[in-house]
Formats: structure tokens, sequence, C-alpha cells
DNA sequence: CAGTGGTCTAGACCACTGA
DNA sequence: CAGTGGTCTAGACCACTGT
């Protein structure tokens, strides 16, 4: 049994979490640390940077390796695809294309994602349902003059995000989470009260400088997002 | 001038957005890579390890390396102190304790922090202002019963999320976000009304299997939480 | 069983940056 | 300028898992 870089990482972590090595303590350099645990420093090399890459150390060179003052949080989602988030809940999936029209973009729309005017966009709301229960509101703009081939997909069987993932290539993402209250279309579908709070995602999605599409994802009522680390 | 792991990172890259290669598409295995790259193996191995972490590739021995169906989205927030969050926006930070008081977990508490019947909490109400704007409500609940030097701290002058950064080792956390109707009290502390849809954050905290402090952040109306990748 | 990724080694050179 | 981390190499053995 030899030293496994995982060990010298649990090691380490051990170290700061007893007060050994408080926020801020230099830790000791690759090379010693690799000849007290005889391993080569390729090994620690590996351990160390894991855990700068995880927010827990902090490193410079020559001035070495230090446990990070505000050990840096940070909390990580995972974006499934709702299919496959309520299919993992053992729910059934249900799909409803609310609504479908190509229109101009939006003013709003223009900004946010940079659209010029006379742009055309395909506005999509759809309906996810887990065991026939509202489970999301998806509200979704493709730009055309980016992906005319969008305006001849029929929607109607699954979700415009399936389509998206399979055949549009993206770089760039920004997401963004907040609160609002609910419209009454989105009361309507969610089958909850006009003014409710509801929990809002959206993302804008981006390819080679050019926005690809947007989404506002809502959801009931008292949905959480949560997450563990 | 040799060949970089991030060349091969961004070269793989640039295959799967060219459509080079698609969702689901093996990719060439270490030792193949690693020959028409011209490089060792370990170079190929830490490019594709990165990849995968990053949500990009799926690898499974013998069967090898493939795009992801889906490309794992995963969105990070990097989660700071309230202070430095609102100086790092070139506004003055402010700070004032509204309540404090030592009682017995209530039992939605004591479920969550898996607490015993009689423990002791510290429950503090603190807002966070930018500019003197209302920025962050801090509902904090501490566990007495684990850390009993929190009841002698003055939590006057500055909050106690940088009190237990520096005092306070955890190791488990779990956070979740969503959107709740203001009460009164918070219409009152953020300066909005009563049933506003709120933006609301909680994290509960853990150290050797104990709870160490549960927290519910509120924002003000239109606060929104964003992130790029 | 055989192919693929996972990890370690011992050594080397380089890039950055604090003293 | 000297100390530290960053990266690469060539080779090795091992762990897992599809066929």
């Amino acid at each position: 049994m030899s030293i496994n870089y995982k060990d010298i990482k649990s090691e380490i972590l051990t170290r700061i979490t007893k007060g050994d090595l408080p926020p801020g303590a230099l830790v000791p350099n690759e090379v010693e640390l690799a000849e007290s645990y005889g391993c080569a420093r390729a090994t620690v090399n590996r351990a160390m940077r894991e855990l700068t890459d995880e927010g827990i150390l902090e490193r410079r060179r020559k001035a070495g390796t230090r446990v990070r003052m505000a050990p840096l949080r940070e909390a990580r989602f995972s974006i499934p695809v709702v299919r496959e988030e309520i299919e993992g809940q053992a729910a059934s999936y249900g799909y409803t294309l609310l609504n479908r029209q190509i229109l101009h973009a939006p003013d709003w729309l223009r900004e946010r994602l940079k659209l010029v005017v006379g742009d055309d966009v395909l506005h999509l709301t759809c309906l996810h349902r887990a065991d026939n229960a509202p489970y999301q509101l998806e509200d979704r703009w493709i730009n055309l003059a980016r992906f005319p081939q969008a305006a001849g997909v029929d929607f109607a069987a699954s979700g415009p995000n399936e389509w998206l993932i399979s055949t549009v290539p993206f770089s760039d993402v920004e997401m963004s989470f907040g609160a609002a209250a609910a419209t009454a279309a989105q009361a309507n579908y969610l089958g909850c009260t006009t003014g409710d709070a509801l929990f809002e995602a959206e993302r804008s999605t981006w390819w080679e400088g050019r926005a690809v599409t947007f989404v506002r994802l809502t959801y009931p009522p008292g949905y959480r997002m949560t997450t563990r680390y």
C-alpha cells in the first residue's frame, strides 16, 4: 500500500479542521511534504492542486501554500434536463406545449441578447409536470436569426431544451436566480394564486459571440433548489 | 514549445462545439491522443480528467471516453461574506443587530438540525446595508449546545458570519434557494410591502456530525444571484 | 481476458514572484 | 536571485469493466 493523493488531501483537511492548520497558516512546501509522506512530489502536487481548486488552499509561487483566510464558500448546482430531474425522483414526466409563435424580439429581449431590431425569435411556452402536478413553467425564446431551422421543429411532443441540447452548440452561459410575484397566466398554469412568490431561474446561452437562446424557468410556490457540499 | 494540457483541452472543446465530436461520440483513447499530439500520456490524462470534472466528458474504464449526452451543466456560485460582497461593489457597508436572544430551539429548527429537545440556541437577527439601503436580512441560529462560547460574544459591532468563519470549523454544508412572501417584519426591515416576493437563501452547517448553525438570508425584491460560465 | 482509464515515480526544466 | 509551484516525460503497475 502506497500513499494516495486522496490520503494526502484528507490528511491535510483533517489538520485544518482540527485547528492544527488555522486559516492563514503556511503549509509545508511540496518537497518537504513529499519527503514526509514518502511519495513523489507529483502526488503531493495533485493533492494540493485539488484542495486549491476546491477553495481550501491558496498558492503563490515563491510565497508558498496557505490555508485560505475565509474559506471560499462555493455552491455548485448541477442543472439537469427537467425530464431527467423528474424521472430521477421516480415521478412520471409530463409535457405540454402551451404556446408557440414567431415574432420580432421584444425590447427587453433584444437588450438582453444584443439582438438587432427586426430579428425574429421563436417564442415557446411549455409546462413540465411531475406525476401530473405542475413542476416547471418554461418560457423559451430562440434566436431565429441564428438558428432558423428551429422554426421548422415541432415541439409538441418534447421540450425545446432537449432539441437544443442535441443540435445547438454553446460556449457561454449566464444564469441568474431570483424571486417574482406570479402573474395571472403563471398562476393559472402552475395552479397557484396571482401574486404568489415564485422561484425563478433564467439562462442566456451564447455561441461564437451571438445569442442562441434565453429561457425563464418558473416553479410553483415552495420549490427549493438544494445542494450539499 | 511543447504541448500544454490546456491546449489539448481547448482543442477537444473546439472539436465538440464545432460538431466534430457530437454528444455521445467516442473520443480516442489516451495512448492514441498522446501519439497524435506528440506528448506524454499523463498530459493527455490531465486534459481529459479536467474536461470530465467540468462535466464535458464521461469516462469509463475499458469503455473509453465519450462526449456527454446532455452536457452536465454545473452552475457555481461563490458565496462571499456580505461585507466583502458589498464593499466589492464599491458601496459602503452598514450593519445593525436587530435582535438577540437565547432560547430553546423551536420545533422546525430542531428537526432541521437534528437537535435534542431542550437544546439552547442563540438567535440573532441582523440587517446588512449597502450605501444605507437594506441589502440582506440575516436570520441566524447558533447551536449553543455545540458552541456555548457564542453566547458570550457581542455581535453589536460585526455580524455573526465573520465570527463564525474565524472560529468555528465546519465540514458539511447544505444550501438551498427559494422564494417566499415577505412577512410583516421582513417587509419592515427590507423596506418593501408585506407579501412581496423575496429571494431567500438558507444554509445549514455541520461539523463532526453535529449542527453548528443555520441561517436564512433574505433579500429585497428584485435581487438576483447571477453567475457566468 | 484484454482494453481502457487511474495513479505513482523520479527526474527535469520552467515561470513566476517575494525578499 | 533564489525559492516555490506548474508542468512535462517515459515508464510502470494497477483497477475496473465490457466482451
